[in-house]
DNA sequence: GTTGACTTTGCCCTTAGGGGAAGGCTCACA
DNA sequence: TGTGAGCCTTCCCCTAAGGGCAAAGTCAAC
C-alpha cells in the first residue's frame, strides 16, 4: 500500500489532485484508514490513474473521463474508440477555429504594419439610403442558435437551390438572410433564408421593397457585427427608425470564395423617418 | 445616451457582461445616473467595445485586453502589433500541441481497431536487471521546470556537442539525461544532460556503473511516465531500492527521427537489494 | 521524547461571466 | 389614478480543475 504522497510521486500528480479525484469519485483510494482517514492506494490503481492522465491529455473533461471509466471491461473498447473518434473531431474543429483566427490576426497585423489602426475599418463603413424593389422570395424560416448558424446556412440554401432545380424556377438574385428576431438573442434567432425568384409558387412570399439604410461589407464576416452596430448608430443619429427585419444579401458565394477578402455582403435596414 | 439594454443589443453582448466589464474596469459607462444608478453608454463607446470583442476573439484574456486599452492612442499601434504577434505565436503553439495530441490519439485509435486496449502497452513494458559500466560524462546540470524541458533539451545537448567539436573529444555513446531530483516536482527538477566521452577533461565527471533495473521504450515519449511508474513498481515489488538518480539514454536522436514511433529510449534505475 | 515530514479537513481563490432573487424605476394602457 | 410589463439595480451562489494556506492530527526516524 502506498500513501498519498508516494502514489502522487509515482503518478506525477499532486496530492491535491488525488484528493480531488477521490472527492469527485474518479478514483478512490484502495483503503482508507478508519481511524486517521489516511488514504492508501494500491499499485494496481496505477493503471487507472495513467489512463485518466492520458484521457486528460486528450482534453477529456473529468466528467467525460468518469463516464469512460464507468464502462470498464464490458464493451469498454468499442465505446472508448467511439469517444476517442468523437473527441478527435472536436480537436480538429478547434484547430480549424484557431487557424481561422490566425488568418484574421494576420490581416490585422498587416493593417498595423501599413500604419492603419485595427479598428480603422469602422470609420470606412459607409451607409447610404436606397429604395429597394419588391421581390418574390423562396424561403425557409427557422429558429437557429448562433452555433447552428454556420452549419444551417449551407444546409438551408442547399435545400432552396434543390427546390429551385426540381421546380425549374428562375433565380432573380443572390441568396439572402432575414433576421426577424428584433434583438440578437444568443439562445436562438428567428432567421429566414431566402432566394429571390421570378415565379410565385408554393413556398414563396412577397417581399416588400422600400426605403433602406444600406452598407456594403467586403471581407470577412467577422466585421458583420461592426456593420450592424454602425447601421444602428446611423439610423438613430439620422432620425430614422427600423420598420422591418434587417437582412443581408450575399453577392459572393461563401462556399466558392476561397479568400475571406473576396466576400461581398450587403446589409439592409428597412427604415422610415421618425 | 443608451441604456445598458440598448447598448448590449447593439454590441451583441449580455447586460451581465457589460456590468462585469464595468466592475473590472474594462469599460465604464459614460454616465451613471446619480439617483437610481442606471448606466448610460454613449455611442462613441461602441468602438472600444468592438475592439474588446475582437481581442477576445483572438483569445486575449480580459486582463490582457485591459492592458492593451490602457495605452490607447499614445504608442498604441506599435504595442498592439507587438502583442498581436506574440499572441499569434501562442496560438500557433496551441495548434502544434493539438496536432501532436491528434497524432497520439490516432495511434491509440489504431490500437483499439486492432483489438488492443489503450493501456495494453503497460503490460508490455519489460524490466530487466543489468550491470552497467563506469563511464566519463561531459555534462551540464540545471534546474529545469517541465515547460523549459522541451526547449532545454535541444539547447543543452547542442552546447555539449559544440564543446565536443571544439575540444576534439571522442564520443563514446548516445546522449543521456540524469534526473537528480528524487521526486518529480513541477516547479523545477535538478536535471543533468550528459554525453559519454573518452577523455577526462574539464567539464567531465566519472559516472559509476552498477546494478540497474532497465526498461526500453520504443515510441513516443508520452509513454515515459508509464515506464517510470512501471520501474518504480517493479523495484519495490522485487525488493530492491533506488541507490542513485534514474537516467535515460536516447538511442535515437529525437530531432532527426521524424516519426515518434521510431524513437528508442532506455530508462535505468540504479538499484541494490534491500 | 522530540523533531520534521506527512496527512487530514476546511476555507478562499482563480476566468468570464450565468442564473435567479428582491427590490426600485418608468411607461403605456385602462 | 392604478396597474402590469418590462427594464434596471445590487447581492449571492455556481461553474472546472484544482492551488495556496492554515490548524490540527499522525508517522517515522533519531
Amino acid at each position: 500500500m502506498l500513501s498519498i504522497g508516494e502514489f502522487s510521486k509515482i503518478c506525477r500528480v499532486s496530492t491535491k489532485t488525488l484528493r480531488y479525484y477521490d472527492e469527485i469519485g474518479l478514483i478512490h483510494p484502495d483503503q482508507i484508514h478508519p481511524e486517521n482517514g489516511y488514504r492508501y492506494y494500491s499499485i494496481a490503481q496505477l493503471k487507472r490513474m495513467l489512463l485518466i492522465q492520458r484521457l486528460k491529455s486528450y482534453y477529456f473533461s473529468l466528467d467525460e473521463i468518469k463516464e469512460v471509466l464507468a464502462w470498464e471491461a464490458d464493451q469498454a473498447e468499442e465505446q472508448l474508440r467511439f469517444r476517442l473518434q468523437s473527441k478527435r473531431g472536436e480537436i480538429e474543429e478547434k484547430i480549424r477555429a484557431y487557424a481561422s483566427v490566425l488568418g484574421q490576426m494576420n490581416s490585422d497585423i498587416g493593417s498595423l504594419e501599413q500604419g492603419l489602426s485595427v479598428m480603422s475599418f469602422l470609420d470606412r463603413i459607409e451607409v447610404e439610403l436606397v429604395e429597394t424593389r419588391p421581390q418574390k422570395l423562396l424561403f425557409l424560416r427557422r429558429n437557429l442558435s448562433s452555433e447552428e448558424y454556420a452549419a444551417g446556412y449551407g444546409m438551408y440554401f442547399a435545400k432552396l437551390y434543390e427546390r429551385i432545380a426540381t421546380g425549374k424556377l428562375t433565380v432573380q438574385g443572390t441568396p439572402m438572410t432575414i433576421y426577424h428576431s428584433p434583438d440578437y438573442n444568443p439562445v436562438g434567432n428567428d432567421t429566414e433564408f431566402a432566394i429571390p425568384i421570378k415565379e410565385a409558387v408554393k413556398g414563396t412570399r412577397d417581399f416588400p421593397g422600400g426605403l433602406c439604410a444600406k452598407s456594403v461589407l467586403t471581407g470577412s464576416y467577422q466585421e458583420l457585427i461592426s456593420v450592424y452596430a454602425r447601421l444602428r448608430e446611423w439610423v438613430e443619429r439620422e432620425g430614422y427608425e427600423l420598420t422591418e427585419a434587417p437582412y443581408e444579401i450575399y453577392l459572393t458565394d461563401p462556399f466558392n470564395t476561397a479568400e475571406d477578402a473576396g466576400l461581398v455582403t450587403e446589409v439592409y435596414f428597412p427604415v422610415k423617418k421618425k
